[in-house]
DNA sequence: CGTCCTACGTTTAGGGCTAAACATACAGGA
DNA sequence: TCCTGTATGTTTAGCCCTAAACGTAGGACG
């Protein structure tokens, strides 16, 4: 049902021969994948009461061990969004009581720091997401998933160069 | 600056031993490449007054050659967007002229077709893109860049099965 | 025929994100 | 001391998407 990535390339072929298909079968996959990944983790999560960005902020602050504070320039650097969307992320989680701000020391940094409800919901949601992604990712060998791994790493490492330096 | 994938699922380890962090290293760089791809994407494309979601309408159309013309469901199904998101972004192209709805033959289908300035609009920023993303996944060698192909074709047919039997 | 019922496209409500406009705190120089 | 520039957090306007509610058009079947 679905056209693959190799079909696309090949339909630009023969509709405008010419056109520079080198990237399709790399960034289509890529894109498509991460879709799946992020539907299938905001269904799993829905069941558990909380959204994806919610728990991108949760768990970072979980992940970074006590006292589960962080600054928001910090954190949006970690979750790779604009300051402007972890403004909104925390005011949400703040208002259901899963962290509180908190007036930081330097200049006037804002401390975010995760309360004990929000460490309740992070430690319920984790394993399950991760649970699962671990089960849809199962049918890779070690070998593929050893060989995966590092030419993503690969990958990420030359593209995020040539974004951030443009 | 920016947290690793493994320093992630070292995180987890550290601070709640026991984690399923298996599936981290391949699932995070697959969402972080997606949203690089995509931003950059949404850059390139702003200059050339389009934005991805009409790109990604009007693209396929193009690709599927003459008539430049597809059924709702068929265009639901290659974008792997809902019948709404479709909806919504027909209406969209159609206000700025860039295709028409037409009633189509069996039941009650709806067709879609591109304009000759949504035509022109596909051919001068199609390129544009592909290109800058040729450019971002230079610095693949040929051995790797197959590797990455096949090894991201296996993932994505598990990864389908399981989601779509859920 | 008339009545379900199913398939299908559209509309609506709500959420998330970005970019840009704002507001403000602090630092350093004149 | 005052002023200006810069860094920082928040707010707003505008997109786009999903899920669900809607409104129908055609069949299937009694």
């Amino acid at each position: 049902m679905t056209i693959s990535p190799r079909q696309i390339a090949r339909a630009w072929e023969r509709e405008r021969p010419g056109t520079p298909t080198g990237s399709i079968e790399i960034v289509t996959p890529i894109l498509r994948l991460a879709k799946l990944f992020a539907d299938d983790r905001a269904r799993v999560l829905r069941r558990a009461g909380i959204d994806s960005a919610t728990l991108d902020l949760l768990s970072t602050l979980r992940r970074s061990g006590p006292p589960y504070r962080l600054g928001t320039r910090e954190l949006a650097a970690r979750t790779l969004v604009t300051a402007g969307a972890i403004s909104q992320r925390v005011a949400r989680a703040e208002e259901r009581g899963l962290v509180v701000r908190t007036p930081g020391d330097g200049r006037r940094a804002v401390e975010v720091s995760l309360t004990a409800e929000g460490h309740t919901l992070v430690e319920s949601s984790v394993d399950q997401v991760l649970g699962r992604e671990a089960a849809l990712v199962a049918d890779l060998r070690p070998a593929e998933r050893e060989a995966l791994v590092t030419l993503l790493d690969t990958l990420t490492q030359g593209v995020r160069r040539r974004v951030t330096s443009s």
